[in-house]
Formats: C-alpha cells, structure tokens, sequence
DNA sequence: TTATATAAATAAAACGTTTTATTTCTTTTA
DNA sequence: TAAAAGAAATAAAACGTTTTATTTATATAA
C-alpha cells in the first residue's frame, strides 16, 4: 500500500508541493495554466488523493460530524439518522453513529471518542446523566445540538415533537369516535427522557377530571406483562400509544388477546412506523416532524462550526395521519 | 475554543513532551513513578485529550472504518450496521456510515471519500457498476468486504445469505400447506443485484415443471401496480416474497383487495421484519443470518487491516421462523 | 534603459503527535 | 574510585499537508 503523497505528484508534474497544495485548494491564479493542467494529469496519473489527517491538522476540521442516538434500530433515530446522512452528503460531511443505548458511561465514551477525533460538531440524542460533560461542551462553544430530549439544565438547543400538542391531536382524534374511557401505553419515565415525560404529562392534563382515564407504564422488558395485568379492555375506550415500540408491544398484546381494533378500542399512536399502512386495519398515527428536526439539528450545528448563530424553533408539530 | 495539546501538558508536568507522548502509549518504563503521575494528573487537570488526527500522520491507523449501504432504512441494512457498530464499540472503533442508494456515482464518491478520511476498513453493498474501483481497492491490498451482494469479478469476500437455501426453505414450508400453484413476488433485478437474481433463479429452479408457477417483479416504484395487475388470487397459492420492501408492498395489495391470508393463500417472506409477529396473521418468514455477516464481514475487515489472513464461510444459512 | 508592478513559483515554518538516537543522571560492578 | 551498565529524560526528525513570506522571472510604465 505505497501510499501517493502531494511530493510525489509535485516530483512527477516538476513543480514545488506548495504550488500543488494552492492547486488541490483552487487557487488557480497562483500559477500559471501550463502548470496547472502538468498537476492536474500528475494528480490523475498518479491517482493521488489527498490525506484528509494531514490536512486536518492545519485546517482544523475534518469535514466529519457525529451522531449519537439511544438506538439505531429505532424508527425515528434510524429516519432522523438517514435524513441527517443526506444533508451530511450534500455537504461533503462524513456521519459517524454510535449507540448509547441509554447508558450514560457509553454516551460520555463516545463524546470523548469524538473530540478526540476532531469531529466538527455533534448531534445527540442525550441521557439525562451527563449533564457536567454537556455543560463543559456548552462552555468550551462545541458545535453541539440535541434532538427528541432535552436537558433543562443546559443552553444546548433541542429540536423535538412538540410533545403536548401531539398528545391533543392523538387525544382530539379519540374523542371523534365518542370514547367514553382513555387509556394511555407507554415505556416507563424511570430515566426521566423528555419525550416520555411529557407526554404522559400532556395526557394527564389534557383528559379533564370529569373522564375515565388509565396510564399504564413499565420499563420496555415488562411493558407487556404490564398491559396484560393493568390494560382495561373496555368496549369503545381509547387507547393513546406513547411510541412505536410501544405500539408493537401492544399490538402483540392484541394479537395474543383476540381484541377487535374497529369493534372493541380505537388506538392512535406517535411515530408513523410503515407497519401502520399495511396492518388490518390501518393505524391511526402522530408523524413526528422527522425532517423539520433533522433539518433544524443539522443547520444549526453547521452553522455554530462556522460561528455564525443561527436560531430555529426548537418545536415542531407532528402531523396526524387519520386512516 | 483553546485547544490543549501534549505541549500544556509538557509544561504543566515540567516534563518534556516526548515523555508525555510515551506516557500516552503506556510505555511507563521510559520514565520514573513520580512523573509519571505527574503527567497523569496534569492531563486530568486541564482535560486534555490527545488528537487523533496528528497521532494517526505517524500511526497510520485512524480507528475508523466505513460502512456503505444502499438505504439504511431497510431492515437488513440497519441491523446489520447496529450490529457492526458493537463490534466497532466493543474495539474501540468508530463506523462512519454512507447511503449510496444503490447510485454508483454516489457510491465511487464515497468510497473517494473514506479512503481520503483514511479509514482502516471498508465494508460495501456494492452496486454493480464500480468494477474497476473495486479491483484497484483489492489491488491495493486495501482491506475491504462486501455484504449482501457478490462482485465475481473481484476477488473480494462477500458476506450474505445462502439464497438458494432460503427459498428452498420458503418453498418446502409453502409445500407443508398443499399448496398447489406458486407465485414470487419481489423487485426486479434489473441492475443484476445478487439477492435479487439468485432469489428468483432459485425459485424457477427448485419448483419443477410439473407445478404451475409465476414471478411477479418490477421496479421499486411500479411493484404496487403490477401486483395488482398481474397477481393472480387462486385460493391454497403459495407465495414467496422476496425481501421486506416487497413484503410490505404486497400487505398494502392484501389490505386493499381484501385477501385472506389464511383461507387464500400462504406466503412467506424473506427478511424476518418485527411486524411480522404481530401482524394478523403472524407471517412466517426467513430471517436472515444477520449477526454471522456482521462478525464474518468486521473480523475479516480487521484481520486484514491488521495484516493477517482470516477465511470465514461466505454464505451463511436463514432461518424458517414459523408462525 | 531603469524602476515598478505583476505573475509564477518556492522555501520554510507550522499543525500535534510519535519515534529514534542521544544525552544526562544514577546505580552497579570490578 | 573508575568504568560500565541502566534508568530517566530529551532533542530532533518525521508524518503530509497549508500558509506566509520570499524569491525569481516577466511585463509594464516612466
């Protein structure tokens, strides 16, 4: 693996590395066209290609940033993920992904991994535990933004579901087919994530006192033990769904269970997972605004690696699919 | 944004920064007890964090590899990229990860991409088009695999799916049920993609001349249509369905055509989806050997990055989940 | 012509590390 | 107590670029 560097095309074309390095940065007007075209059939002879570490090392950016999600497999980090990819190629960026899977010493790993890389921003998806290493990030002006949490503690922005407003769509839609009993499934908030948070909040305060309303909640390995023991199946209820995961438990629950969707309960939930357009019947669902946060997330991280301030709104609006 | 370097340290340590750099590389014998916890303490005190990028011009190695798939968001390509990023955490690697969308150009340009950004590895879905950047990749001795998909071509190991025994597979669980007329439903193979073609080979192949038989494929975009147009609903068919897109395709078809896939017809699926064990009815399917590509295709990639020779099974068993 | 401006090209320092060869200091051995 | 050996530390070159200041060559103006 010879490998081909900057002197041995300045040797080949018989010019100097400096005039190469203005070439290979566009600096056309810094030779004349004979010796430009001498490097650029060198360069392509060759098949040179510049070393992005060396470069780096007076640029002071790699042209690489950094994503760290809970769980790739999961369909608004996988989505988010790709949309985020496709700015990223757009601009001629690299993403590099991590799992934390919600486990802050892994989280704080792969933080200190990536500077160490030199990545030139970060995008996370954060835990709740490392509030010191962002409050450093935040202090030191990192290019660093959150996405589907935020950390109240912190000045990094955090581009989201509008959490509540999603629940009122989920709940308004319910109450369209005259439920008489509201029933809310989600993971539990044990590690306090916002997105989990809040909505069980918003359902709690957004059913008025004077209807009939349940939550049931655990940590994803019992959530469907749990609806087995708690869930109410009550003909005409309504069930809010807190996230996709959610909802597959659910729908095993359903499956196992024999309940009617069209005759039994009315089920909406948040994230629009392609599952919901295939299943019999088809399930309602809260799209969350993937693109508007991806778009948001990433503009503002490019933009603080330039140094320019750049402010999105942080919330958006999910979108109800009725079907 | 000041950047500490192995020089603070130096200074901070009253030391010089050759020793500090053995220190970094564990070489503690190069230098007494004492200074050697003055280093340490003195990196922790001003939080410094080497920089991968000056390290790895004298190193070589940037602890980095790359993965390209043709879109992320289909099953196969996730899990597999989730499971290539443990083995990457558990080594301290980092995975930066592309979507070519099966685009050659996008892909060479990737390719271009990571090879600048040095990258110690590659692992590629290739598109069939970029022959000649692949024989210069093996040429070079650069340590790369396929996934997937083969290159005959080239003699680079590509990890997949024994295709010929999955449908084999699908085709005697279908035979279980008395089926008596097959249909295949999957993407067209025009761009010669090695799941594709050996899928549907295998298919006309196992089934004799004597039982009725018919392939339905088509582009992503038209596959919808012409299931609609060419389809042919005769009740105990037996369908195969090539992969999770045109599984979920052909769901979108039985939902608005009203089929039953239990008094019908029975398919199986390639691609063992999580709807699959919740949709009504549970569909069996063939999963794939995920996590074997994933440990065959990333030790294969590190054992020549790191210059030794490692042979790993190419084709790797799916399994009939029956449901 | 000479002086001046411009164009073309280069040398050398810098980026933050690692590594090799060398120096300085301390201990052991004869 | 001198010589040899070993331990601790360092200086300097190297990795492959970019950039600034400088040099050389050429064209233009006075």
């Amino acid at each position: 693996m010879e490998k081909i560097t900057i002197k041995d095309v300045a040797k080949h074309a018989n010019i100097s590395a400096s005039t190469v390095s203005q070439y290979l940065n566009g600096r056309y007007n810094y030779m004349s066209e004979a010796t430009r075209q001498r490097i650029e059939e060198s360069i392509k002879l060759l098949g040179y290609h510049p070393n992005y570490m060396a470069r780096n090392l007076k640029n002071r950016t790699t042209k690489t940033i950094g994503i760290i999600v809970s769980n790739i497999l999961h369909h608004f980090a996988v989505t988010l993920t790709r949309e985020i990819e496709n700015y990223c190629d757009r601009d001629g960026y690299n993403l590099i992904i991590c799992n934390a899977d919600d486990d802050p010493d892994k989280e704080q790993k792969y933080i200190d991994g990536l500077l160490e890389k030199q990545v030139d921003g970060l995008i996370i998806m954060p835990t709740t535990e490392n509030t010191m290493l962002y409050q450093q990030l935040e202090k030191r002006g990192f290019p660093v933004v959150f996405v589907d949490r935020n950390i109240s503690t912190v000045g990094i922005p955090s581009f989201k579901l509008d959490n509540h407003q999603a629940i009122e769509q989920a709940i308004s839609y319910l109450s369209e087919k005259n439920v008489r009993m509201y029933q809310y499934v989600g993971v539990s908030d044990a590690m306090n994530l916002t997105p989990r948070v809040e909505r069980m909040e918003a359902f709690n305060s957004i059913i008025g006192e004077e209807v009939e309303k349940k939550t049931i909640t655990a940590p994803t390995n019992d959530l469907y033990d749990t609806i087995v023991a708690e869930f109410d199946i009550v003909r005409g209820c309504g069930v809010v769904i807190a996230n996709d995961f959610a909802l597959m438990t659910f729908l095993k629950y359903v499956d196992t269970h024999n309940i009617d969707l069209v005759e039994d309960i009315h089920i909406v939930s948040i994230d629009d997972i392609p599952l919901a357009e295939v299943y019999r019947p088809n399930i309602s669902t809260i799209a969350q605004p993937i693109k508007d946060i991806a778009e948001a997330a990433y503009t503002t991280v490019m933009n603080k690696a330039e140094g320019s301030e750049y402010t999105r709104p942080e919330h958006f609006a999910g979108k109800l699919i009725r079907r």
